[in-house]
DNA sequence: AGAATCGCCGACCGGCCGGTCAGTAAGCCG
DNA sequence: CGGCTTACTGACCGGCCGGTCGGCGATTCT
């Protein structure tokens, strides 16, 4: 079912992204990602945006048909990503380690590069009181899967990891440790023992290294007192 | 500031959780806990959660202060929890890889035999838009931490783990896959690849197997095809 | 020059929101 | 028995919600 205005002739329709976007349907969308990424699509109202975009709210419903289109605009524009950078990372040269390591920081570096982006598509995935969005999102997060599990299915191809773990538990262990950086880092910020809100790198590299060698110690280490770590 | 009502002589005042609730009182919240873990403070209106409860709306004002007191109230019962059986675990008996994979499961549990207590923590966490609540989940996130990052300091300094690895980024890489798997578990359940959906056992054994001992291959493993992961 | 179109908006709509008021019935106490 | 307290509710409140209507000025087209 479409809740976008049929095209006047002439008229700007700004509900499904096609042409161009004149100057305040851009004001508008842009108000509305931001807010809606910041708040929800519930604990915003349309006289919020209205006010965020410098135009009236009938202006806002001049150019999309309902306040949930507008959610759904935001949500498509969020959406429309390639996983093509994956797939280079994962089709180019390099060992399997290295390649771990550059792919978590490619998957994090987008994130942290667009939060609101990211805000948006992860609240849709996670939040599963409404069917709104879903697939949209649901549509992204499949398509980064199979560009992101393909790297680990070729490493464990190529003996590089180990062949009795199934490619998908590394993926999402990997995932995992970025989603919970992206989402809980303001809340880790508190943490004095959490050293790693403002140095992403640094979180990564040793999550990476965790992941490729584990948190045992290997079995010819001798026993009894173990060196602190390197702060 | 407390949006509390002062308690009159007698008469019930179910804000702060105090004396046993009253039926009514008791019907309201549990209805307001199942609304608010599942559609979010805005997504839900006191008229929603009285027809729930099969009461008036004046009702639920009669025993709470405010929409807000009320969800403050859910929160804080779903605060009350201790990390007892954290506590329990890393002090007990056994080695240390054992410990997590029983740290790991119990954590789990506790977030799948009670999903709404667990929505409605999380996401005070991780939506950051307002404080309402945020202090309170807060709370309960660092008291967790504290005990559950202890078996990863115990286990290093027992030599059972690398000493070269930060406790807390094992921590978190146990927390950030039991979380995702939580949230993301309908999501993952649509996907042909991941078959842990309906097995949080096996989920957490692999993870936990790649938590101890790494993705990459042992350097002792023949390079060229690897065996096939067990199905 | 006049008509048509476009981008915009103030005023307004009905409905829902959180919350209050004034009241009822039942139970308890002196 | 009368007064008080408690648990509860229908009706109502002002404000805000999403959305519409009728209109304006500028621009474009014939």
């Amino acid at each position: 079912m479409t809740d976008e205005k049929p095209p006047a002739a002439g008229a700007g329709d700004c509900d499904a992204i096609t042409a161009p976007l004149c100057g305040g349907a851009r004001q508008i969308l842009d108000a509305a990602r931001r807010l809606f990424a910041e708040h929800s699509y519930e604990g915003v109202s349309v006289h919020d945006i209205a006010a965020a975009a410098g135009v009236s709210k009938a202006n806002v419903f001049h150019h999309f048909t309902s306040k949930e289109a507008l959610y759904l605009t935001t949500l498509r524009e969020a959406a429309l990503q390639t996983a093509a950078e994956v797939e280079s990372l994962v089709a180019g040269p390099g060992d399997h380690a290295g390649k771990l390591r550059a792919l978590a920081g490619l998957i994090l570096d987008k994130m942290l590069q667009d939060p609101q982006q990211t805000r948006l598509l992860l609240r849709e995935l996670l939040e599963h009181g409404t069917e709104r969005g879903r697939e949209l999102a649901q549509q992204v997060f499949e398509r980064n899967f199979q560009a992101e599990v393909s790297l680990f299915r070729q490493a464990q191809h190529c003996g590089a990891f180990r062949g009795d773990v199934d490619p998908v538990i590394g993926w999402l262990a990997m995932i995992a440790a970025n989603m919970t950086f992206f989402l809980c880092r303001d809340v880790l910020r508190h943490n004095p023992d959490f050293n790693y809100a403002d140095k992403p790198e640094a979180f990564l590299s040793a999550v990476c290294d965790v992941l490729l060698h584990g948190l045992a110690a290997p079995a010819s280490a001798a026993p009894g007192r173990s060196r602190e770590p390197v702060s």
